[in-house]
RNA sequence: CGGAGUAUAGCGCAGCCUGGUAGCGCACCUGCUUCGGGAGCAGGGGGUCGGGUGUUCGAAUCACCCUACUCCGACCA
């Protein structure tokens, strides 16, 4: 992509609402507009970093076995009156009614038009286990919206539902989601860590949310450090054998939220040097609840001895809106965002450090084109603006690998390449940059690991 | 929902106290000179001063009402 015919608004100044840098960074560096309270534009720039977080969303949730669909925003009242959270859910879920007085809502969840999905077909057990998928836009009407997209009224969730027979089974397709969600924040270059978890308003007695450490989060959590570093299920996990050695090794060392920590016993199970008592983002959540509403939504299938069985849920949450500012929250230096490869809007950007004259854009030109070729995402900071001014964006914007090419390189026949995570910058034939650039971006995709 | 604040050009701000018809920096446009860490000079465009009502000869400025947004707290992917 040519900057020149790219669409990125960049701002040298802090628009004043914005109070956490992952907010601030966001505005700047034209990932998002605000349009109303809680309410955003995904603009360019930021529409593709969201469109490669839901890339690997989707690729990890087919990989453990779910099936994606798409739900409608809008949804019947009756829908909600069956499950009796019409009257429940409160003045968070948006009401609506359409031009024949009928109640419809702005879907905040759900769980019950999955389910009724899942009734109107499902009547065997042969059928199970089932979990199905979609990743959809939701409104909650929040009191008080704030943080830029980290908690807005409108915002894009994968939400995952699955159907089992008992409660064993249903428990095993929580760990199949369990397992797959530690492998979708770890390719997205964060470490989530999944804690013990109030169920809330969706019920259910297992819960884990999934929590990313940052000093701006809104959730006190308390763990075990070693919870830090622990390795991450491979791409080759077999999710239908046995998951419960690793939920279990996962779920030993102590870790949860705030509303659920006792004090006496995290300084029970936790030595004084490893005890972390910090702040987090969640990322994700996911419940198992069992019948709540599959009994009154009679979602019942046919058992093995032909008698009606009503099935167990559980359903599973990723804001993928709010990953995108909890990335910045973890990655991110004074001069703006770095982004992790496997997210990065772009790769690369070739900085050509004299637009107008000829011979280095004649370079510059074939540079890129080089690196298009090679499969590397890769945008042209082709503007006749001078050199800090492309430097200064490239930062801000935070693109891994800047390849930068000005008449005074050229004449030596010598590119260079800054690292923006380290600040390292390494010299090379013109020539050998591109594969260089390959050699050192594609491992960071974490696409075969 | 309780408390506190803000609203003047795309962004950041001054002007308001003490009423006289709107200004600065950045951004934007034109030209020239520049060009390896947010260039210089010259010229230029852009504003119903959030909205309404009132006071006044005259309101960005004073008064009242409304709206939007932000922050702190209680609640949540």
């Amino acid at each position: 992509m040519r900057l020149t015919r790219y669409f990125l608004p960049v701002l040298k100044e802090t628009p004043k609402e914005a109070e956490i840098i992952s907010h601030q960074l966001m505005l700047r560096a034209g990932l998002i507009k605000q349009q109303a309270a809680g309410s955003y534009s995904w603009l360019p720039y930021g529409y593709r970093v969201l469109m490669k977080i839901q890339r690997i969303v989707e690729e990890e949730q087919n990989r453990s076995g779910a099936i994606e669909l798409l739900m409608p925003t809008l949804q019947s009242a009756d829908l909600w009156r069956e499950s009796g959270r019409y009257e429940a859910y409160g003045k968070e879920m948006l009401r609506i009614r359409d031009r024949h007085e009928r109640d419809m809502l702005y879907g905040p969840t759900n769980e019950e038009m999955i389910t009724d999905i899942f009734r109107t077909y499902v009547k065997s057990y042969k059928d199970l286990p089932l979990n199905l998928y979609h990743i959809q836009w939701k409104f909650r009407d929040e009191v008080r919206p704030r943080f830029g997209t980290m908690r807005s009224r409108e915002f894009l969730m994968k939400d995952a539902y699955s159907f089992d027979l008992d409660k064993e089974r249903a428990v095993a397709a929580y760990n199949r989601m369990f397992v797959a969600y530690l492998r979708t924040y770890w390719r997205m270059g964060l470490t989530a860590i999944p804690m013990r978890a109030e169920t809330g308003p969706i019920g259910g007695d297992l819960s884990h949310e999934f929590i990313v450490l940052a000093d701006t989060g809104e959730s006190g959590v308390f763990c075990h450090a070693d919870m830090l570093d622990k390795p991450i299920p491979s791409i080759d996990t077999d999710y239908d054998g046995d998951l419960t050695p690793i939920v279990k090794d996962w779920t030993s060392l102590y870790a949860a939220t705030e509303d659920m920590a006792d004090m006496a016993e995290y300084e029970a199970a936790v030595p004084a040097e490893k005890r972390i008592s910090a702040r987090g983002i969640e990322v994700g959540q996911t419940f198992y609840f069992g019948t709540k509403y599959s009994a009154p939504m009679k979602a019942n299938v046919a058992g093995s001895d032909g008698q009606e069985v009503t099935v167990h849920m559980g359903s599973y949450g990723i804001g993928l809106t709010r990953i995108v500012p909890a990335i910045i929250e973890a990655s991110h230096d004074e001069n703006g965002i770095v982004w992790p490869v496997s997210v990065a809007p772009f790769e690369a950007v070739v900085i050509n450090l004299k637009a107008g004259d000829a011979e280095t854009d004649a370079a510059c030109d074939s540079l890129y084109a080089e690196a298009g070729a090679a499969g590397i995402d890769v945008l042209y900071d082709d503007r006749e603006v001078a050199a800090g001014g492309k430097f200064a964006t490239a930062d801000l914007i935070g693109v891994p690998y800047q390849l930068i090419l000005g008449p005074r390189g050229l004449k030596e026949g010598q590119a260079e390449i800054k690292h923006r995570r380290t600040g390292e910058r390494e010299t090379l034939p013109i020539a050998s940059a591109v594969s260089r650039l390959k050699a050192l971006i594609e491992p960071q995709r974490r696409d075969k690991a």
